[in-house]
DNA sequence: TAAAGGAGTAAAAACGTTTTGCGTAAATTT
DNA sequence: AAATTTACGCAAAACGTTTTTACTCCTTTA
């Protein structure tokens, strides 16, 4: 309603010169206590907060980070979110956060709006390649940027290993006396699925054990687990172990076994991925492993300011390892 | 690295002043086609971005709308977000997002942070009344304010209604044939809690129902709904139908009630509320309420526009309806 | 005691846009 | 053919800060 009030208004107000109201709020020239008072006094009655547009036009930094991301909804977003503001918390950056970008289109039109709020930086947080479809020139770009979650080619990533985690399922599932291993996978085209699928048939190979050359490729949650453990039941029998893309279709998988007529853990022991919230007390508590995503949100914070201070950032790839969660599916 | 492009640039690029580049690119004034091209071509090929900070001087308004809300990690939260963007697409604003807000000096801060950027309204998205402990006069903040999810005082206030889903929770329960019913409620201090329970209770009493005086108040989780459910049917053997805070409280109660023997439903049948993933596949699917809060966020946006250009919104509390999910765990 | 330095402040320039005022040429009307 | 409008474009002012320059006192220092 008020109009809004400028630092001439309290400049006017405390009987001194605009520059001297600068620099009392900021301190980059000594002022007397006396007049730092008067204009403190005079900030607080009027209800002065010194315009952003205008204090930004001057000094070239922004003091901003963007951050482009997918579905909010989705809890790897809002997990790396969560990282990246804890990572921002206490530092001199704050966060511009455009989300639901979904499309090469959203991300041009994002890409820009950030630009125009002269952002120094900016964080990348989804799961598909829309960078692609947005022709831009990430090389070229002014502005730094860090990929977290994906391993986005041009870009610094920060990744989660999803092939090791793999690998650990194979293993575990080795150790725990498994010798007839399969795998039950989600969408064909998620990077994580492939990653995970990778690791563990490597692992597999290198135990001298053999699985199913069917992978059960399909949506990432429980009707395929359901569906697909009747179907890699019938289709190897023999079957001891199943290492699921993750923990929707883990569970899924878990009531297509019991509704077979097999017991978890003690006939066939699953694992998981993701350490989705059920997971733990699902009627048989899931393996499986847990994605170190808040972490990731910091570590992308921590480089992208690295690059924004020192002008660049040699290493282009970071992967952080996810860990394993041993529960009852998998108990021996 | 490369110093900014200005208009400046495009204009010697193009071979015109900065106004007509101005013009060209908001389309305020006629330019030539001609003109019109040669500067879209020089803004193409410098790869320039109007400064948003130097634009916004002028006009008055910021375009932006801040957001201030609690964990982003919370579902309620999330959703809520998303419901914003929602809102948001397509129109002329476009979002200032902060989360991680949970204490009154948080608040306070992110509130400052906000106003330094001019929004033009903000939306309050939190669950705790976090408001109070910053002792901003909210009435007389130059700002419009929306609260989504929570009724703040003072405030308008968008919010779902919880003492209807209580209620339906009772006549569902009833008209199942149910004659002794419970509730499992979730933290005391919760507003959702007291609400569910009152509108629960209210119902019950209307159905000349009798329920435990005790309200097996605990946290919002699993475990919470296993203890307590022994405890509910230990003390009220003739229990037949449960009401239970959450999903999480309903999940734990229905494993407890089939650990001590029960059949759910045909012997005790069970409500939750929130809806959560897992509720459509556990082992018994629950029968839930699923919160507007898409919705919530939408509407929250629509009605802070509306606040923003007309000045003033009369109604100051809005609330929308909780939709029954009925599933098995309360099957008939 | 004169020169040098520092503290405190004001005035003015600058940041990169948009808006306003004005001028010119072309098109339309009378 | 004259008068009026319209299309187009430039120059300059304005937005609200911060930064730079400069000036005045008041201390030090030699």
């Amino acid at each position: 309603m008020g109009d809004p009030v400028t630092i001439m208004d309290v400049a006017k107000a405390a009987g001194v010169s605009p520059a001297t109201v600068t620099h009392a709020l900021n301190g980059k020239r000594p002022v007397s206590e006396m007049t730092r008072k008067r204009v403190l006094a005079a900030v607080e009655s009027l209800g002065y907060v010194p315009s952003w547009n205008a204090s930004r036009m001057k000094s070239r930094s922004s003091g901003i980070i963007g951050c482009l991301a997918a579905d909010i909804t989705e809890t790897f977003v809002n997990q790396i979110v969560r990282g990246i503001e804890q990572g921002l918390s206490g530092g001199q950056h704050s966060l511009f956060f455009v989300s639901g970008i979904e499309f090469g289109n959203d991300l041009k039109k994002a890409y820009h709006f950030l630009k125009s709020h002269k952002v120094e930086g900016i964080l990348f947080c989804h799961h598909l390649p829309i960078w692609k479809e947005f022709n831009l020139d990430t090389q070229n770009s002014d502005i730094p940027i860090v990929s977290v979650n994906m391993d986005t080619p041009g870009m610094i990533s920060v990744i989660p290993d999803n092939t090791t985690g793999g690998y650990q399922a194979a293993e575990h599932l080795y150790g725990c006396g498994m010798r007839y291993p399969a795998m039950i996978c989600g969408p064909e085209d998620r990077l994580s699925v492939q990653d995970r699928l990778q690791g563990f048939s490597s692992r597999v190979t290198e135990l001298h054990m053999q699985m199913p050359t069917l992978r059960y490729y399909g949506g990432y949650d429980y009707d395929h687990g359901f569906e697909a453990a009747n179907e890699l039941m019938r289709d190897y029998p023999e079957t001891d172990g199943i290492f699921c893309a993750n923990d929707y279709i883990a569970a899924g998988c878990i009531a297509g076994l019991q509704k077979m007529g097999y017991e978890v853990p003690s006939q066939v022991r699953v694992v998981g991925f993701d350490n989705r919230d059920f997971s733990s007390f699902w009627n048989v508590p899931i393996t499986t492993f847990e994605l170190p995503l808040q972490e990731m949100g910091i570590l992308g914070v921590s480089i992208l300011k690295q690059v924004i201070s020192t002008g660049s950032y040699a290493k282009t790839k970071h992967v952080l390892q996810s860990k394993l969660i041993p529960r009852q599916s998998s108990r021996g």
